[in-house]
RNA sequence: GGCGGUGUAGCUCAGUUGGUUAGAGCACACGGUUCAUACCCGUGGCGUCACUGGUUCGAAUCCAGUCACCGCUACCA
């Protein structure tokens, strides 16, 4: 923990959970963690938050359902789905927070009482639609709207007593209660004096439009109580309400760092956040509820969020682009995948071939043919070859490294620069460009080889000191190809790490560590089996 | 209904303020090589740049309209 590196603060969303982790949610956490270890090797002070979303009526009756006694021991039961499902995707968190952890429900209350004091929320009644299961209320027009368009699609009528949920057409509540209200109204200027001012606070910028002009369209004051049911923060200056569940989540970020506990150390070191990742579903909440919580409570805004897009499925046969759905029978597991490629490539694939931010297509038949392709064609051959050479002509070590290392060849020039490059693709969350930029010194390598041909060089004497010079450039190459592949491949990075004889640990910042050079050379190094074997069809 | 986005090779995508024969990677075909995971290297074909019309010496790139898909939004403006 030290004190002189800069802080840097990255979360997820807290997932449900009354739902198992599914290749979406992996998907945000992978993309999370990436961010996190390139970060990391940044030589930032990085804290990476994921977490579980436990309170709120459904859960309360999932527990029910399942024969659980408490709501509790439901959510206790579900920890090791999360717990184990990053573990095996080696995710890097530095915390996991619950919202049923005391930590956390002293910092809700505390911020609801600060947001009293300070005058932001106020006791009202609700009278109007209520979904039970979505927890959330509707007006009359939203539901007549969407009964409007129900019957254009040739739908039958609702039940005028129970008409249906816009956003899941379960059955609706009328439902007239007491409840604590925030004024969001309040804060329609404000935030959009701040997003103007803040040009890169939501990305991409396509989302950003959108809730400009959500906000634009005028604000409501939000009902963030509900006196219904009890699994929940209780309000601390009215026993008969909890909070409303999207509140009480969204300070998690807050409550993860202290805020509301004896020490606040930490939160006032961390806050705000660098970066929240979200999914385009709940953009706004992150980037018009809980900027506007956090300017109620005086607060500063987490620098920015992320929105990416959802995974979609090629149907192979018919070419067509579908939802994952359970009714189409196109979902995919994250297991199914691992089982497939092995975890480094499962990252590899859905890092670097999906273009984040939007909605991607991902198919089987892609996945064989980026494994193929990048993984075990181009960079794990790579390894094997270069090693292979070394070790058979070079008595098992690597060559030292030669008087001329730092004069001109390809894959010097292909090196040069490319930390930048590569940095400026990652800072972006532009890890497809991220992944681009190390191709090209794999290729480069691949194609040097090639040329210089060094199993020629080998059968002669005089040639030794060439010999010497291309494979050490290749090893070159390919040692500062794995630091930048770390954050995407954790464990095989390692591996190469090992085989080629370095410590395992770097204590060098990336940059340093992408300088040509580094190599001294001279180590044993040891080929391995395929880091990447082939897949056939 | 309004606002916004997308539509470029079989696949995933680039295409800057309009300018020579439209690009990359993968896939495919052929040739070369052998250190390597039948790998790597080279060569090649592949596209009416969704459609129609317009502006221009010249448009994937600008304008209008049409179609398809997607997102947000909506009592009228």
């Amino acid at each position: 923990m030290a004190a002189d590196k800069p802080s840097y603060y990255i979360t997820t969303p807290i997932y449900y959970v009354n739902a198992k982790p599914h290749l979406g949610t992996a998907y945000c956490t992978v993309m999370t963690d990436v961010q996190a270890r390139f970060r990391r090797a940044c030589g930032y002070d990085v804290k990476f938050l994921t977490g579980m979303d436990e309170h709120g009526e459904k859960v309360a009756e999932a527990a029910e359902k399942n024969g659980f006694d408490t709501p509790q021991a439901w959510c206790d039961s579900m920890e090791p789905a999360f717990a184990d499902l990053w573990r095996a995707l080696e995710i890097s968190n530095d915390d996991f927070i619950r919202t049923t952890q005391p930590r956390h429900i002293a910092g809700v209350q505390k911020f609801l009482k600060v947001l009293l004091d300070r005058g932001y929320i106020y006791k009202g009644a609700y009278d109007g639609w209520y979904c039970r299961p979505d927890e959330t209320y509707f007006t009359d027009t939203q539901v007549h709207h969407h009964e409007e368009e129900r019957l254009a699609a040739g739908e039958a009528p609702a039940d005028p007593a129970h008409p249906l949920c816009p956003d899941c057409d379960r059955p609706l509540e009328r439902i007239q209660e007491e409840s604590w209200f925030f004024k969001l109204s309040a804060f329609q200027q404000p935030l959009l004096d701040f997003y103007a001012a803040h040009p890169d606070f939501i990305q991409p910028e396509t989302r950003k439009n959108e809730v400009i002009s959500f906000v634009s369209g005028g604000l409501k004051d939000l009902s963030i109580s509900r006196s219904t049911f009890d699994w929940g923060v209780p309000f601390p200056f009215d026993e008969d309400h909890v909070a409303y569940v999207w509140v009480d989540a969204l300070i998690n970020y807050l409550t993860a760092l202290g805020y509301g506990s004896d020490d606040e150390a930490e939160f006032r070191r961390r806050w705000p956040a660098q970066a929240h990742i979200v999914g385009k579903d709940i953009i706004r909440f992150h980037c018009v509820i809980w900027p506007a919580l956090l300017m109620a409570a005086d607060l500063p805004l987490p620098e920015k969020v992320f929105a990416h897009g959802f995974l979609t499925v090629r149907n192979e046969e018919t070419g067509k682009v579908e939802k994952m759905s359970k009714s189409r029978g196109n979902v995919i597991a994250p297991e199914e995948v691992m089982d497939l490629l092995g975890v480094g490539a499962y990252r590899y694939y859905f890092m670097s071939d999906v273009v984040h931010g939007t909605d991607a297509p991902i198919s089987w038949g892609r996945m064989r043919q980026v494994y193929n392709a990048d993984l075990a064609n181009s960079w794990g051959n790579l390894v094997s070859r270069a090693l292979n050479m070394s070790i058979k002509y070079f008595d098992g070590c690597a060559p030292a490294r030669p008087g001329t290392w730092d004069e001109a060849t390809p894959l010097k020039d292909a090196a040069d620069g490319v930390y930048g490059r590569y940095a400026a693709h990652m800072e972006t969350f532009d890890y497809q460009g991220a992944a681009a930029d190390i191709m090209q010194i794999v290729s480069a390598a691949n194609l040097y080889i090639e040329n210089s041909a060094p199993w020629a060089l080998a059968k002669d004497p005089d040639k030794a000191g060439e010999l010497e010079l291309v494979l050490w450039n290749v090893l070159e190459a390919i040692r500062i190809a794995n630091e930048l592949y770390a954050p995407f491949m954790p464990a095989i990075s390692a591996e190469v790490r090992r085989r080629l004889g370095l410590p395992a640990e770097q204590d060098a910042a990336l940059e340093e560590l992408c300088q040509w050079g580094g190599l001294a050379g001279g180590q044993p190094v040891e080929k391995g089996d395929p880091l990447f074997p082939r897949l056939q069809d």
